[in-house]
DNA sequence: TATCATTTGTTCGTATGTATC
DNA sequence: CGATACATACGAACAAATGAT
């Protein structure tokens, strides 16, 4: 019965409504809230305005609507995974990551050869239609159950430098760090991250719910002259995992003359 | 005319047969799509079957639609502006941050009183309900243009180590960090990056369009003995930015007994 | 400035399909 | 099996933004 008198198009003050209901505590996290039917009566609007707005409350993540049973307030709930990128090296020379082995392959690596992305291109320094080997990875945390998808790019002229990586491209990152090292490189890692909205294909190989974005994460191997080596891919739901950084402060470089 | 015979929904077939028709480059980036009434035609569907189409595509970031005008093939486009995370210290004890005072304020920082959330207790290590200085920062790059919004929290043990932090809490993070330096705090930072649908208010003052994900970050000033001092938040629409580490390699560390 | 055609946005009605319990 | 709930699909009408006349 509550009267709806607010500016904006009718379904959005409906939706406005509900979500005050659900961030003032009336509905609570996990709750069914009241079906379509019971909204309609309760703000005397017919059925497709009730569905707008219910859509536009998937949109935001603030609801989970299952065929069937009714629409739940998502509750918050924080991250069921922290991924820690960190790299840590062993006196021995190889280099071991938070998490490194315990994650559970899903699927065999598929590996393959492809060609560079605008995106790959601009991580590798690498103009368009390079070639490169490929591995894909889908990933499970047995903890949380959070799934991943991860890929290694391997650009022609590393491959040359270690011909293994032609043969084996499905060569876990940690060891590829050990023959680079072997090679005589002192590598260095630059990351960047970035977030949108999953691919269909995305959102049904990393289970997503509605309203869930991915991390996409680009990590990129660079030698000692600072030249890229290696691009990792990693793409993740952003409503399982955050990523966390540890950060250090530079000294101030000397100042250089310019080139 | 294209016969349209796949499995499930009707309007996911049509949002497939378009969205294939985007990605194979029929209808190219920027350009505009058929109107609803053409898309009725060429698929043979009702009004509400191409809307509920649209909307998919919609959801999922690949078009934007203009009351008026038409739905545009969203161009992939990369980030105007990446967010180098890093922190250089000079030798004089202050701090500056790559693109540290490139920004515009575009409004005054409002600074409040406010208690920990479940997430600032979790970051700062904090129960909940424990007192906080609150300050609140819109900020935009004169370059691209892009908004981003940064809170600073600052517990109030840390307050009552500097007292100036409890007058003046719109005092910037590089100066507090020079502060806190000179209390004899030898610092380090953590971050922690997650993703997620804007709420209602965050897609206005960023300006966010449709399907696009907030980027969340969270740096903790850690002093000497590795408690958190301070708590930023950044909060920046995922089309345009792109956050950017560093990592080197830790040397393993020491194998300590348990405590 | 004003009007008009085009295009998307909103809202109603109605019927049927499908998942859950 | 039936009752309830959400999903899909059709039709119709009017509102509001846009761009051209």
């Amino acid at each position: 019965m509550s009267e709806i008198q607010r500016p904006g198009a009718l379904y959005q003050q409906v939706a406005a409504a509900i979500r005050e209901a659900i961030l003032s505590g009336e509905f609570e996290p996990d709750s069914l809230l009241p079906s379509e039917a019971q909204l309609m009566a309760r703000y005397g609007v017919s059925r497709p305005t009730v569905r707008n707005a219910v859509a536009a409350l998937r949109a935001e993540g603030l609801i989970d609507v299952r065929h069937g049973k009714g629409s739940f307030v998502r509750s918050a709930g924080q991250p069921a995974l922290t991924l820690e990128r960190r790299i840590t090296r062993t006196t021995d020379g190889t280099f071991t990551m938070p998490n490194g082995d315990a994650w559970d392959e899903v699927e065999e690596p598929s590996t393959y050869r492809t060609r560079t992305t605008k995106d790959a291109g601009r991580f590798l320094q690498l103009g368009e239609e390079e070639a490169l080997f490929g591995c894909d990875r889908l990933l499970i945390d047995p903890g949380s159950g959070t799934r991943v998808m991860h890929r290694t790019l391997i650009p022609f002229t590393t491959a040359e430098a270690i011909p293994l990586l032609a043969e084996e491209p499905s060569t876990r990152p940690a060891e590829i760090y050990g023959l680079l090292t072997q090679e005589g490189h002192k590598l260095s890692w630059t990351e960047s991250v970035r977030a949108r909205m999953p691919l269909p294909d995305e959102r049904t190989t990393l289970r997503l719910p509605d309203a869930t974005p991915v991390l996409l994460l680009a990590r990129v191997t660079h030698g000692t002259d600072g030249r890229p080596l290696l691009l990792e891919e990693l793409r993740s739901g952003a409503d399982r995992a955050e990523l966390a950084y540890r950060i250090t402060a530079d000294k101030q470089p000397t100042r250089r003359t310019r080139a």
